[in-house]
DNA sequence: TATAAATTGAGAATAGTTCTCAATATTGTC
DNA sequence: GACAATATTGAGAACTATTCTCAATTTATA
């Protein structure tokens, strides 16, 4: 995987072409969010990224970030992600296979994984009900191995299991 | 599939003995949350909710819904599904095998589907990963038959498909 | 019927998100 | 660099979905 500082300066480059395709500017405040959310690699909601707006004289403002998380989206350099919590997250998907989560219920551990098999099979059910996908998201909610262990699942889970 | 009648008395019988277990009560308003939802088989919102509540004497209020559909998905007898409209979707899901959906972005259609093939395939990536899944969630998004012919899909894809 | 516990509805409170609009920044042109 | 046209920003109001509060009501049980 690329140095963070490559692919933030390939993000960047992806996002001024996208913006200028639709003649919008790349302003400072955009470009400030754009470094902030590629220099580091994990999922972060709307609430992080204001805290992390706030100090180094980046401040910007919750009414553009609303704004811009759009923009980069549609840009394919984020995608956000419900992993059924109260909030929606984001994360980086430039650079990035796609890959689906696992979501640890107990702790909050979200595991990230890819599998060719599940894609494809995917695209055979589309085929088969003449569906034109675009887009997807699977997600797999339960225990993580540390939980699993450090918990009675057991008792927690009865005799159901998905 | 039985008929609706009898799914509902059913249902019935397992929100009381759910609810039993817990020491709650079946209230009337309970009751009649229970038989608008299993009067019909289709997806429904909160609001909808609520407006088929507002006829018919049989006024519930909107804290009650909020109150009791976390009662009903406890018990097993619907489900919360995030199409990623603008709102939390319910379904029945009493009487009904587990099955994943397909959105279609251009009209709302919702398309229920299941696959073995797909599920064993979790299951497979659970174990590899030490993880107990209870619970999971796939949405296909993209266009379906009728959308892809009437309007000009492959414009509005680009290249892109997923 | 009396008592204790659970439940309800109305509206207040909260939280996340979008909207409004005056002030500011940016781009391209001369 | 100055100018005009356009896009953008931030502050706070507005909006919406959801949760909370609490007095009045309902229910189960003795």
């Amino acid at each position: 995987m690329k140095s963070l500082l490559i692919q933030k300066s390939h993000a960047r480059e992806c996002f001024r072409n996208f913006l200028r395709g639709k003649n919008l500017l790349l302003t400072t405040e955009r470009s400030r969010l754009l470094d902030i959310i590629f220099s580091q690699r994990r999922h972060f909601c709307i609430y992080d990224l204001h805290q992390m707006c706030q100090v180094n004289q980046q401040k910007v403002s919750l009414a553009t970030i609303y704004r811009t998380l759009p923009l980069m989206e549609k840009a394919g350099l984020i995608r956000a992600v419900n992993l059924k919590a109260d909030n929606w997250l984001y994360e980086n998907t430039y650079f990035k296979h796609h890959h689906d989560h696992m979501v640890c219920v107990a702790c909050g551990k979200i595991i990230e994984f890819e599998n060719v098999g599940i894609e494809k099979m995917q695209s055979k059910v589309c085929k088969k009900h003449d569906f034109i996908m675009t887009e997807h998201t699977l997600e797999l909610r339960g225990y993580c191995s540390h939980c699993k262990k450090t918990r009675k699942i057991s008792a927690l889970l009865g005799s159901k299991t998905a």
